[in-house]
RNA sequence: CGCGGGAUGGAGCAGCUCGGUAGCUCGUUGGGCUCAUAACCCAAAGGUCGUAGGUUCAAAUCCUUCUCCCGCAACCA
């Protein structure tokens, strides 16, 4: 069986995560479950960053120990996690022992081999912040995060030789245009980092203890990049001298999912980090855009926040899913409001899926008591319709592919739409009249059911409750994505989907529980 | 001249590679239907395709100018 990993970036431990932080979970999972629908073998990770300076200091400001911080802020990420639904096969944290003993035996190998050198940090240090700054981060050549000066200095530190490896990876990229996606972000690093020469990176810390420490110079501790990018393999079972059937099983990864803020570090230091390792790269590293609210950068100090738990309390777990697989498109940033969502349940899920399989099963129900097969009494109206329902596995497929997450959503309710029409086109309430016309009735009905069926196990890497839903409205196993012939349907009573929503209601609702 | 992306009816987008009646979803208005969740179907209104110029029989689509927006600009997850 074909293999598929597919990996989500780590989400940090800092904060609770909001619902542009939520969209990449989702999105993966559609990845992944459309992938295992068409017969992959999906190995599908994800998990936390827990190391940092950041995170000791929240610590510490909550008089708590790090590690009891992480536990508490990673149990929330993964309850959110399962709260999307979503169906990852492993959690990996950087704090497990296993993945830290990797680390460590990571660096000592780049050290033993010359990629890593010890050297001297310099840079512009705040002493009462006690933090390192580049020129372009100062505001007005101060100090960004108090205001006050700052003045040159060094501390020791290791550097990682990125240079060595630069040549080959430029023409990795060149040679790959798939590699990085969009294709927008491969001309920024090439342009932007590559082509002017890769300054070594610096990768390791004295300034705080929270990471995992340099095993032969333990006053160190690594920096998040070796630490962070390597749980891609040392979860699956890397080992610098033995490593893992799982892991030769498994990698190279088919897809590094991240947001675009960290492309830079998925793009260059990561593949170059697997150069010096002597692995190979990642197939494809996609830089999602961001889900903003409205207009704006989701910010506590912004105060528009928009968590997923809550969003699934009054809307429902597959109405978000829809909402961010379907409103995010593949380069520009998306944008949410309460509104934008309301006005999106509405018109696409309660209307044109919601009610064509309520008015469907009313009908199967009403004229022939569920009891639905092929009478195969054509109307001028089938051909049209079927024909859509046979294309349709290809095109969301295709778009899938493509990483087309939301045109390919919309392939579906292509087809839900053409079905609607096929109804008014067909007029049953007018064949029911009519008892020469029944059988007639039948097959209309027929054709409609199987359109529902098939769009209903489409939907299910995207809304898999919901298609489990229709499924058992339809009664129906999930047996193919084609139209079939000599189905037997014996129908349930129906049940609407999703409820329209009175926005003015609904709102009010939101507004109190703030 | 740092690099790159974008500007299309009220909103969000497609079309631009290989120039030739400007398309989709939502919203609005009118009509139809009654199986259905005030849902569904049809129709209409609404855009001189950011600006100025050029190439061409013909440009949203090719070339140039300018304006505005966004991303990146190195140790910020």
């Amino acid at each position: 069986m074909e293999r598929y990993y597919i990996s989500t970036a780590i989400a940090y431990t800092s904060a609770k995560p909001h619902i542009g932080n939520t969209y990449e979970i989702v999105l993966a999972d559609a990845i992944a479950r459309h992938k295992r629908q068409k017969g992959f073998d999906v190995y599908f990770q994800t998990g936390t960053d827990e190391h940092g300076e950041k995170i000791q200091l929240k610590a510490e400001e909550k008089g708590v120990s790090p590690q009891e911080y992480v536990d508490e802020i990673a149990s929330q990420i993964k309850d959110i996690w399962d709260i999307m639904n979503t169906s990852y096969d492993r959690f990996v944290r950087t704090t497990d022992k296993k993945h830290e003993e990797q680390v460590q035996k990571i660096f000592k190998k780049l050290y033993d081999q010359g990629d890593i050198y010890k050297g001297k940090y310099e840079g512009l240090y705040c002493t009462p912040c006690e933090s390192f700054f580049t020129e372009t981060q100062l505001i007005d050549g101060k100090c960004p995060d108090c205001g006050r000066e700052v003045h040159s200095a060094s501390e020791e530190a290791y550097f990682f030789k990125l240079s060595k490896y630069q040549d080959r990876l430029i023409k990795y990229i060149e040679e790959h245009p798939e590699f990085i996606q969009p294709e927008s972000r491969k001309n920024e690093m090439i342009n932007n980092f590559l082509k002017p020469g890769l300054q070594d990176l610096c990768v390791s810390r004295t300034s705080f203890s929270w990471g995992v420490p340099v095993d032969f110079d333990p006053k160190h501790v690594i920096y998040v990049w070796i630490d962070a990018l390597s749980n891609y393999i040392t979860n699956i079972g890397y080992d610098v001298e033995n490593p893992t059937e799982e892991f030769k099983k498994y990698w190279p990864a088919d897809l590094h999912l991240i947001g675009k803020d960290i492309i830079r570090f998925h793009t260059i230091y990561w593949p170059i980090i697997l150069m010096a390792l002597d692995l190979p790269l990642p197939k494809q590293v996609f830089g999602h855009p961001w889900l903003l609210f409205a207009n704006d950068k989701m910010s506590k100090s912004k105060g528009n926040i928009m968590y997923a738990d809550d969003l699934v309390k009054y809307f429902g777990v597959d109405a978000v899913r829809y909402y961010v697989l379907h409103e995010i498109p593949f380069a520009n940033d998306g944008s949410i409001t309460y509104d934008l969502m309301i006005e999106r349940i509405n018109s696409d899920l309660a209307n044109v899926l919601g009610n064509l399989v309520n008015r469907t099963i009313s009908m199967a129900n009403k004229y022939f008591s569920g009891a639905v097969t092929n009478k195969k009494v054509q109307t001028e109206y089938d051909s049209d319709l079927i024909e859509k329902i046979n294309s349709l596995d290809n095109k969301v497929t295709e778009k899938m592919e493509k990483l087309e997450i939301g045109a390919a959503l919309d392939e579906i309710f292509e087809v839900l739409r053409r079905s609607n029409k096929y109804i008014d086109e067909t007029t049953p309430w007018i064949l029911a009249k009519e008892e020469s016309e029944k059988d007639k009735l039948e097959t209309v009905i027929y054709n409609l059911l199987e359109a529902i069926r098939v769009c209903a196990i489409e939907l299910k890497p995207f809304m898999p409750d919901t298609s489990k839903n229709i499924l058992e409205q339809l009664n129906i196993e999930n047996i193919n994505e084609k139209y079939e012939e000599e189905l037997n349907y014996k129908t349930n009573t129906p049940t609407p989907l999703f409820q329209r929503i009175d926005k003015e209601a609904k709102l009010k609702e939101i507004e109190e529980n703030k």
